[in-house]
DNA sequence: CATGAATGAGTGTTCATTCAT
DNA sequence: CATGAATGAACACTCATTCAT
C-alpha cells in the first residue's frame, strides 16, 4: 500500500465521507418501513448513529433526503440493466426469463426494492417525486422491455402482439412481488410465502409459451 | 299514513343513522388519496358534512376510523365471486378471462379498490389489518383461483402446472392495475394510460395459451 | 336588559369573541419587550392565558399576529389623527404643536409606541413587515403632516419651505422620543429623563417660529 | 536587515494578529444589518475569512463578540468633535449647522453609525452596553451641544431657552436619520429617500431662526 | 347528540457552541 | 492555533383528541 497515493484519512474525515451513504441507507430502511410522512428524521439520524442536526448538514430537507434515497438506489440500476440485456446471447424467450430473474436478484430481492413500494404508497402526496420516478426509472425500464418484446416479434419467435400491453404483463408480476414482499409477506407464515425465482421462472415461461408464434 | 303518528324519518334523522357510513365513505376517498398519515380527520369530517367532534363520537380514534374503513369495504365481495364462478358455463380458459374481467368491473374499477392500495401502503403500520385482509380476502380469493386452475388441469385443458405459482400469475396483474390506477396514473398523460380491460384480456389469453395442454 | 335583543352569551362564546383582542394585547407587550424575532409565540399565548395551539387558531402565523398588532394599535390611530386635525380651530402653528402633543398622548406615551421602535429594529430582517408598516402607517401619517405644513404655507402663515424636509423635522423628535423611551430611558437616572411634553412643546414652538413668514 | 534573524511578519502571522479586529469588522456589518439575534456567527466568520470554530477562539460567545463590536467602535469619535468646535469661527447659528453636518459626514454617513442603530435596537437586551454608550458617547456629545447653545444664548444671538430640551432638538434629527438610513431606507424608492445634508441644513436653519433673539 | 374551541405532544428545521483531529 | 463535523436545545407550526356548552 502506498501512503502517498492513498493516504489513510483521519477517522473524522473517513466518517464524514461516509455520512451521506449511512444516512441514505438508514433513511431507506425507515422510509420503507413507515412511509414518507410517518418517518421522523430524528429516527433516521438515530439509526445512522448521528444526531438530528447532522442529518441536516447533508440534506437540506426531509424531501431532499427522500430524493437522494431514490436517486442512489434506482437510477444507476436501470442503466446497468440495459448493458446486461445488450450482452445476452439466446432466444427472446430465454432473454425474457433471464431479465426478469436478473431484475429480481439485482433489485427486487434487495432492500432497495422497498422504494418501489414507497413510491406507490406516497406518489399522490409527492407528485414531483412520482414524476421524477416515472421519468428516471419507469420509462427507461419500460423501454428496455419494449425492445425485447419487439425484437422477439420481429424475429418471428413471438407472434404479433400488442407490445404496450405485453410490457405490463412482464412488469406486473415483478411489481406485485415487490409490493407483496414489503407489505404482505410479514403477515404470512413461511409455507405461505411466494418463492420469487420459481414464480418468475414459471411466469416467464408461461408468457413465453403464450407469446410464441404458433 | 299519518305523518304525526308515524312520521317519515326526517332528513336529519336519516342522516344521523348513516353518519358512520357517510364518514367511512368520506374517509375512504381521502385515505386512498393521501394515505393514513397525511389524512386529516378534519377533512374527513368536512367531506361527510359534520364537525370534527362528531367524527370522534362514532370512531374513538383515527386508527379506528381507518380500520372501520378497511373492514367495511372488504365484506361480501369474495362470496359473490364464488357464486358467479359456479354458474359460469365455458372452458377454463374462458372462465379465467371472465373472472379476471369480472373482478375488474366489480372491484378494481370501483372506488373500493382503493382499499387494496391502502392495505398495501399501510400494512406494515397496521399488521392486524393485513392479517384481516389476508384471512377475509386474499385466502378466499386464492382458493377460488386455485380451484379454477385445478379444474382446468384435471379436465386436461391445462397442462400440469404448479398451481400455487400460477395463481399469482392471475392475481399479479390485477393488483398491479389497482396500484397503478391509484398511485401512478395521475402522473401519466392520457395516451400513456393502461386500458385495464384490454390489458386483462390480453394477459388472460396469454396465460391461457401458456397453460394450455400441448 | 332585554334578553331577546342581547342574550347573554355562553361563557365559551364570550371568551372566543375576546380571544383575538386578548392575544393582540399580550403580543403587543411581548413584541415590544423582546422584539419580533426574540418573541416566542408560546409566551404570547401563555400571557393571554391560552395554549400555543389556540393562538394559531386565530392567527395563521407569527407574522400575521404581528400585523394584527400593528393594525389594531396604529392604523386606527392614524385615521383618528386625521379627524382630530380636521376639527382643529386655530393657527397652523398652534395646530402643529397640538398635533405633536396629541400624537404623544395618544400614541407615544402608550405601550403601542414600542411598535415603532420594534419596526426600526427589525425592519431589515422582515422587509415585508417594514413595507406593510410603511404603507399602512408611515405614509398616511406623513400625508397628514404634509397637509398641515402645506396649508400653513398657502395661508401665508409659514414662509415657503421644502415641505418634504420640514415633515421630517416634525416627525424626527417624535420618533426620537419613542426610540429613547423604549431603548435608552431605562439606563438613565430619573433627573436625566426627557420630559416629553415640554420637549415637544418647545420643539414645536421652535419650528413654528422658524417656519413663520417674516 | 536579515529576514532570517528578524523576519518581516508573514502574511499569515500578520493576519493572525488582526483576527479579532477582522472579526469585529465583519461582525459590525452583519450585526448592523440584521441585529443581534438574526446574525449568524458562521456568516461573521465567513466574512472574516475564518472558520466558525476560530471565532470562538477569540470570543467566548456571540454576546461577547457583540459587546466587543460595540466597545471597539465607540472610542475616539467625540473627542474629535470637541476640537473641531473649538476651532470654528462664525456665529452660533453657523456653528450649529456646521456641527450637525460635520457629525453626519464624520459619523452618520459612515458604517460606524450602524453602532447607534445597534445600540438603540438591542439596548433592552444589553443594558450594560446602553450604560456604556450613555457614558462614553451620549453624555459627552450632549455636553458639546449644550455648550454651543449656552454660548449662543450668552452672546445674545439666541434668546433664553431651555437648553436641556433644545439639545434634544439638535440630536433628534441626527438619531432619526441614522435609524432611518439603517432601518427604513431600503423599503423606500429612490425618490422617496431623505437627502441627509439638505434635511440637516434646513433643520439647522429652522432651529437657528427659531432660537434667534427677536 | 352535535359542536367547535381548546389543547399539547410532536415534527421539521436552525444555529450557537464544542471538541477531536 | 485552526478546523469543521457534530451536537442538542430551541422554536414555529400542525393536528388528533377532548370536553364544556
Amino acid at each position: 500500500m502506498n501512503s502517498i497515493e492513498s493516504p489513510a484519512p483521519h477517522k473524522r474525515e473517513r466518517r464524514k465521507q461516509d455520512r451521506p451513504g449511512e444516512l441514505i441507507e438508514a433513511a431507506l430502511d425507515i422510509f420503507v418501513e413507515k412511509g414518507f410522512a410517518a418517518t421522523r428524521v430524528e429516527e433516521v439520524a438515530a439509526r445512522a448513529g448521528v444526531s438530528k442536526g447532522t442529518l441536516f448538514l447533508y440534506f437540506p430537507s426531509k424531501e431532499d433526503l427522500f430524493k437522494a434515497v431514490v436517486r442512489e438506489n434506482l437510477v444507476a440500476s436501470v442503466a446497468q440493466g440495459a448493458e446486461d440485456i445488450a450482452q445476452f446471447k439466446g432466444s427472446s424467450s430465454e432473454l425474457l426469463e433471464w431479465m426478469m430473474l436478473q431484475w429480481w436478484h439485482r433489485y427486487g430481492a434487495t432492500k432497495a426494492s422497498g422504494i418501489s413500494k414507497l413510491i406507490m404508497s406516497e406518489a399522490s402526496n409527492f407528485p414531483d417525486l412520482a414524476v421524477f420516478f416515472r421519468t428516471e426509472v419507469i420509462e427507461p425500464a419500460h423501454a428496455l422491455v419494449r425492445n425485447v418484446l419487439q425484437a422477439g416479434i420481429e424475429s418471428g419467435e413471438f407472434r404479433p402482439t400488442n407490445v404496450e400491453l405485453a410490457l405490463h404483463s412482464v412488469m406486473a408480476p415483478l411489481i406485485f412481488l415487490v409490493m407483496w414482499k414489503h407489505a404482505m409477506s410479514p403477515c404470512f407464515s413461511s409455507q405461505e410465502q411466494i418463492n420469487p425465482e420459481a414464480f418468475i421462472s414459471q411466469h416467464a415461461r408461461l408468457m413465453a409459451r403464450g407469446l410464441s408464434a404458433p
